[in-house]
DNA sequence: CTTGAAAAGAACTGCCT
DNA sequence: AGGCAGTTCTTTTCAAG
């Protein structure tokens, strides 16, 4: 963990909110000028706190209306499977995020899709014939809504 | 949906990528001037398409060290149970993410927590004591790998 | 849609306390 | 570490094709 002052939290905090704040807004905010605030943030990203900066999108409006968290089982583990199956998901476009996991699942699969049909497609064709797969389980996204979470 | 084209579509995917590149660097990549390529960027957020910008934090650095996943199915359904599910888990800081979902269980929470001590102090006094939940199961998360997506 | 220009603002640098 | 002043770059708006 790297050492870090009150300020640096709460810069890390607005900016998580919301990046595209300019140093000089965010240092009045936090009683800085603006060379200072923009050398803190410069320190935490060579630091590696602060990875990168994303834009957040509305996948319904780009033509992806359904979003499915799927839990996989391995049927068969050890090192060999573990980088099988991950080298083989990743290669998987509508697959945005694979997680891997301790407890009841191996991993978790965050799966895009244009609508239900498409998932199916992507189920059956793609997940279903991944090397190892055991047993999986899927929960269709409804709703989701991000908190500021324990820094802010 | 939006309706786009093939370079709203890159930019997009671009920007999903690392949303610290100026407009003029896209318009190069793309084949556009730096006022085009800032106009369509512009229209997008305007469309809702782009919803936001944000930084990617690495929560181990700010002390968080857990991230866990958890499953969690209410004892009593109905609407007046969902919202007061719902008003009551986005007021517990360690919950990042609430993930209304369908299948097995109802919600999904990502929580972050210091160290698994931390987490159980957590998950004891303020996930078990949530109204209406009733059985949940939990995934450690051990690493975490983000895909481009069905855009790029 | 494009280019080119101009103004505003944000990012970045060097120097000083 | 912080502030001030200045420079460079991007953003933003405009005119015109």
């Amino acid at each position: 963990m790297t050492d870090l002052d009150d300020i640096d939290r709460r810069l890390v905090a607005a900016l998580a909110e919301d990046a595209a704040q300019s140093a000089g807004a965010l240092g009045r905010r936090f009683g800085l000028s603006q060379p200072a605030a923009w050398r803190r943030i410069r320190r935490l990203e060579e630091a590696g706190v602060l990875t990168g900066r994303r834009v957040d999108l509305d996948l319904e409006k780009l033509g992806f209306g359904v979003t499915v968290f799927l839990g996989v089982k391995l049927a068969t583990k050890g090192r060999v499977s573990l980088e099988d199956f991950e080298r083989a998901v990743t290669a998987i476009p509508e697959v945005q995020t694979v997680q891997h996991v301790l407890g009841l699942y191996d991993y978790r699969l965050r799966v895009v899709a244009r609508d239900l049909t498409d998932f199916e497609r992507v189920l059956r064709r793609r997940i279903m014939t991944l090397p190892g797969v055991g047993d999986f389980e899927a929960n269709v996204l409804l709703s989701e809504e991000r908190r500021p979470g324990p820094l802010g």
